[in-house]
RNA sequence: GGCCCGUUCGUCUAGGGGUUAGGACACCAGAUUUUCAUUCUGGUAACAGGGGUUCGAUUCCCCUACGGGCUACCA
C-alpha cells in the first residue's frame, strides 16, 4: 500500500458548467499530484442519465485546459490504461461489483415504490423518529431481507424493477481519516443503507466511485466537505469489497462561500453580484441563458488560478504571487485550510493587476494587437509597444487598453466636460493658443523639454502650471487621467499634438462661446 | 429535527502556551507625480462567549452560541 505511485482524479459529472469551487477542486487534485511526481485524472460521473447536459463535458475539458492544469488520463485528454473514463461506458462493469457485495451478506434487494418510501418516510417523521432507510425501518420495508426467499426469486425473475442497497450495520463505529481534518468517526445506527444500484441497471455515485477509484489505482480523493458526510459510507464498501489495503487516503476541501451572507457559493450568485462564478462562459443549452466567465472578462489564466489556490491554501509565508511551478512545489494538503472561504471579487481582480504588470511590454502588445487590427488601426509595432507601457501602468485588464489609451492611435471625439467646465476659460485658452505656438518652435520634443516649456509658458502666461495640466492634458487626450502626462506627449510626438492642441481650441472655443 | 465539519481584522489568511497577534485585498488619511485612475508612506480594524488545565491561554480540553455541509433510485 504505501509506495505506490501517487494517482488522484477530478470526477465531476457532466449537470452544468464547471463553477469556480470545482476548478480549485481539480486545481489542488493537479497541485498535489505534480508536487508527489504522481498522476492526475480526469474521470467523467455521468451515472445519472436525467441530469445530463450537453456540452457540460466539454466545457469541463476546456475549461481545464484553459487553465493549464491538464490531466494525463482521462476524457479529452487522451486515453490511459484504465479507459474507459466515463462512468456510463463502463456501466457493465459494475454489476459484479453489487453482486459480490449482494454475496457477502453486505447488500440486499429492495422492491419498494416511490410511494412507498414516502409513506415511511412520513411515518417516521410523524412519529418523531428519522425517515432514513436504515436497520431499523428495513425491516417493515420490501426487501430481501423481510420478504421469503422464493418471493424474492420470483420478484427478480418476472423482472420487477429493484434496487441493491448496502446493508448497514447496527451498532458499528465507522472511522475515517481525512488528511485535513483528522480522525472522523460516525456511528452506523446514524448511517443509512443507500442504494447502490439504481432500478435503471446503473450504479449510484457511491458504487462507481469506489469501484473505479479501486480499478484505476487512486491514492488520495481530494474532493469538496459535501462529500465529507458519505466517506463512512465509502470505507465501508472498501471494507466489504475486500479493498481496504488499498482504501485511498481521503481529503475533503473547504467548500466556497458566497461573498455575501451565507452558505455554498452558487451559479446563481455570480449574475446577482456581478463577478463571473465560471472559468469560462456559458450559455445553457435549454434556456439559453448566458453566464459569465472569468476569461471571456478579461482574466488572464495563471492570475485566476493563482487567486483559486490562495482560496483555502496558504503557503507558511507571505507571499501571494505564485507561478504554477511555485504553485506545485509550495502546495500541501497539510497547509489547506478547514474553514470555508468567502470569495472576494475584489481581490480577484487585483490578481489580474499584477498579473498585467508582470506582463512584458512585448507580451501585451502581442496580446493586444488583434483587438487594434479589428479596429483597423494602424501603427508600428514599436509605437504600439511604447503605448502599452504607458497604458499597463493604469489598468487592471488587457480589455480596458482601448478605453484607457484609444488616443494613443486617433484624436480624441470629445472632452472630458467636468474638466473642461472647470478649468476652461478665457485665461487658460490663452495660454493653451501660447503653448501651440511654443511647441511648434521647439526642436527636441522629449518629455523633458516639452515639460519644461509647459512650465515655462505657464508662467510667461501668469497662469499657476497646476490649473492648466489637466486641461492640457484633456486637450490632447480627452481623457481626465492617465500615464505621465510628458510621456505621452513625447511618444505622440510634436506634430500631432501640436494638431490637437489645434483641434481642440477650434472645438472648445465655440462651444464656450 | 438528526448527524458531521468549522469559528484570528469587513474579506483571504500567518502565527501559536509568554508576540506591539504579522501579511494581502478593501477602506481612510497624507506624500509625490505642480493633472489623474499609478506609485509611496501611514492609519482604522481580529483571536465568538463561558468554563477548565496552567505561573501564564488567542493557542490545549469541555460546554454554549453562531456558521456551514449532508440528510434522493443527484453527484
Amino acid at each position: 500500500m504505501e509506495n505506490r505511485r501517487v494517482r488522484v482524479r477530478f470526477a465531476p459529472s457532466p449537470t452544468g458548467p464547471l463553477h469556480i469551487g470545482g476548478v480549485r477542486t481539480a486545481l489542488y487534485n493537479y497541485l498535489f499530484a505534480k508536487k508527489q511526481g504522481g498522476d492526475f485524472l480526469l474521470r467523467i460521473e455521468d451515472t445519472d442519465q436525467d441530469r445530463f447536459v450537453p456540452g457540460a463535458e466539454a466545457y469541463i475539458i476546456e475549461a481545464l485546459k484553459w487553465c493549464g492544469i491538464c490531466p494525463v488520463e482521462g476524457v479529452g485528454f487522451g486515453d490511459g490504461p484504465h479507459a474507459p473514463y466515463r462512468q456510463s461506458e463502463r456501466k457493465p462493469m459494475y454489476r459484479a461489483y453489487a453482486e459480490q457485495l449482494l454475496k457477502s451478506g453486505n447488500a440486499y434487494y429492495a422492491f419498494d415504490t416511490k410511494d412507498e418510501l414516502e409513506e415511511m418516510r412520513k411515518r417516521m417523521e410523524a412519529g418523531g423518529g428519522t425517515s432514513a432507510y436504515n436497520a431499523i425501518t428495513r425491516q417493515s420495508m420490501k426487501n430481501s431481507l423481510t420478504l421469503p426467499e422464493d418471493e424474492v426469486k420470483q420478484r427478480l425473475e418476472s423482472g420487477q424493477a429493484y434496487v441493491v442497497r448496502i446493508k448497514i450495520p447496527r451498532n458499528e463505529e465507522v472511522r475515517v481519516q481525512d488528511l485535513i481534518r483528522g480522525w472522523v468517526v460516525v456511528h452506523s445506527s446514524q448511517m443509512d443503507d443507500k442504494v447502490l444500484f439504481k432500478s435503471d441497471g446503473m450504479p449510484t455515485y457511491h458504487l462507481a466511485n469506489i469501484v473505479d477509484d479501486y480499478t484505476m489505482q487512486i491514492t488520495h480523493v481530494i474532493r469538496g466537505e459535501e462529500w465529507l458526510p458519505s466517506a463512512p459510507l465509502h470505507v465501508l464498501l472498501y471494507r466489504y469489497l475486500g479493498w481496504e489495503s488499498v482504501m485511498p487516503q481521503f481529503a475533503h476541501l473547504p467548500l466556497l462561500l458566497k461573498p455575501d451572507g451565507n452558505g455554498k457559493l452558487s451559479k446563481r450568485d455570480g449574475d446577482r453580484l456581478g463577478f463571473p462564478v465560471f472559468p469560462l462562459e456559458w450559455r445553457d443549452p435549454v434556456t439559453k441563458e448566458v453566464s459569465s466567465g472569468y476569461r471571456e472578462r478579461g482574466y488572464f489564466p495563471d492570475a485566476f488560478v493563482n487567486m483559486l489556490a490562495l482560496l483555502g491554501w496558504h503557503s507558511s509565508g507571505n507571499q501571494e504571487l505564485f507561478t504554477l511551478e511555485e504553485l506545485v512545489s509550495e502546495f500541501s494538503l497539510e497547509r489547506v485550510s478547514k474553514a470555508g472561504a468567502k470569495f472576494d471579487p475584489e481581490k480577484t481582480k487585483w490578481f489580474n493587476q499584477q498579473y498585467l504588470r508582470k506582463r512584458t511590454d512585448e507580451e501585451l502588445t502581442e496580446l493586444w494587437i488583434p483587438e487594434l487590427n479589428a479596429k483597423g488601426v494602424k501603427a508600428e509595432r514599436g509605437y504600439i509597444v511604447k503605448a502599452v507601457r504607458l497604458i499597463k501602468e493604469k489598468g487592471n485588464f488587457l480589455n480596458e487598453f482601448w478605453s484607457l489609451g484609444s488616443y494613443f492611435f486617433e484624436r480624441p471625439e470629445k472632452y472630458d466636460p467636468e474638466v473642461i467646465k472647470k478649468r476652461w476659460n478665457d485665461s487658460s485658452m490663452g495660454f493653451i493658443k501660447e503653448l501651440k505656438e511654443a511647441f511648434e518652435k521647439l526642436e527636441v520634443f522629449t518629455a523633458l523639454e516639452t515639460e519644461s516649456l509647459f512650465k515655462a509658458t505657464a508662467e510667461k502666461t501668469g497662469i499657476g502650471a497646476g490649473q492648466v495640466m489637466q486641461l492640457f492634458r484633456v486637450c490632447i487626450s480627452g481623457l481626465a487621467g492617465g500615464p505621465a502626462l510628458f510621456e505621452m506627449v513625447e511618444l505622440l510626438g510634436k506634430q500631432e499634438v501640436v494638431g490637437r492642441l489645434e483641434m481642440a481650441l477650434n472645438q472648445l472655443e465655440r462651444k464656450h462661446s
